[in-house]
DNA sequence: CAAAACTGCGAACGGTGTTTGCAGATTACA
DNA sequence: TGTAATCTGCAAACACCGTTCGCAGTTTTG
């Protein structure tokens, strides 16, 4: 039994960068390798993120990020909790419960700006950690006058992470309707839509107001 | 010049599934590829959807759906626009606006529910087919009646789009908080809230809340 | 009937994540 | 001190991926 992997199973990676003390010193740490994927996928995207353009850019072979990590997606989860440190700091509770979630949802879209590939990881399983903790924690926190119960809070605050995904994927992306050659005359409302000069922005910033209007929404007491 | 890709460049796809009259008749349809992708995805995930899979359910070899598809991404567009189509019918526009547009979203979330793997398509770009146009011509003209600018209809329509995605994806995957292993206090607020019983489900349906809060407040006039 | 145009598809190319195996470094223990 | 245990770095290989190439075979055109 002389090469054991270094991570027994499902370690969930987070909590076990301690290394034996019997080898010799590694050559990288554990967030350096996360800083070099970050720093690749926000050069050229998350497709770009692969295990030998990580360990180009660390000088190494693809093989050694092995023995810091366990597979891609262990890196993938680092790399998500890393940059959601950025959140911080999280309001303090004064005044207004509604202002302070709108601070935190801005800085979320902020954060989902910086690294648009942030958005493709969100969605994939078993992506929490510690910082995503910190995060729920922040937002029972601010939320902690409204009278709801925790599981509408935490739900409440999946929806906003959504909201400020969707937000920060329309301003990265164009989102543009660009149908490629595809015959609009058959939808008389859309081509009405898109025969409209596309007006100005709005007085109200629409992020905001969407993110007031269902936090308000889904905490508010329960109608009779 | 005898073996010239059958699709000329940027055809995106959409429209052209016509042969020329020339050689043998096609063993297959793109129809039927597209169906053979949707019933791998269903099964096995997104990832399971690979040209060889693809081919190999339809008894053939991977370079011949090249004769019917450009590439993988073509297929993953066809595939968006087809399970879209179940979408419909679409509710005609009678009575409350709101009401039909929760009916839609309702749909959506359906639809998602069903094939799980949608919404891995549904944020990437170039995604708009034939069935998304009359997604979009429907939706507005159930909002006809709603004094607002058809640019704030249709990122409503998104958003509310954003929102049937995010139930969706509560519902299949169980989102559940499985921090395997992480410490939680540190974080007081997050323990609290855990430790009380998970509750009830709320009178009124989550969704439907969230839907009606969020258009009803993106699309209400301008506030002074 | 020849030429043109098309289809099916085996084989190959360059990419991916990951495993294996081993040389060499370091430490622990006798 | 010496040897065994343990660790590190990493080239090579494996299995798989999307895609392209080239060609045999089929059908239609002129």
């Amino acid at each position: 039994m002389s090469d054991a992997s270094p991570h027994s199973q499902r370690d969930s990676i987070w909590r076990r960068p301690a290394r034996g003390t019997r080898g010799p010193a590694p050559a990288h740490t554990r967030d350096e390798i996360v800083a070099a994927a970050i720093a690749i996928a926000d050069a050229d995207g998350l497709a770009a993120v692969s295990m030998r353009a990580v360990a180009t850019r660390l000088g190494t072979g693809a093989a050694s990020l092995y023995r810091y990590l366990s597979s891609r997606d262990d890196l993938l989860d680092l790399m998500a909790d890393r940059v959601a440190a950025e959140l911080r700091p999280y309001p303090e509770p004064e005044g207004d419960w509604l202002n302070g979630m709108v601070r935190i949802a801005r800085a979320q879209r902020a954060v989902h700006e910086r690294h648009p590939w942030l958005s493709e990881l969100s969605q994939r399983a078993s992506a929490i950690g510690p910082e995503a903790l910190a995060f729920f924690d922040a937002c029972l926190r601010i939320m902690a006058p409204v009278p709801a119960t925790p599981t509408a809070k935490l739900e409440a605050v999946a929806v906003m992470n959504g909201i400020s995904i969707l937000f920060a994927r329309k301003r990265t992306a164009g989102e543009a309707f660009t149908f490629a050659g595809l015959d609009i005359t058959p939808y008389p409302h859309l081509l009405a839509a898109l025969a409209q000069p596309p007006a100005a922005p709005p007085a109200v910033d629409l992020f905001e107001r969407a993110q007031r209007s269902l936090l308000r929404g889904l905490l508010a007491p329960d109608p009779a």
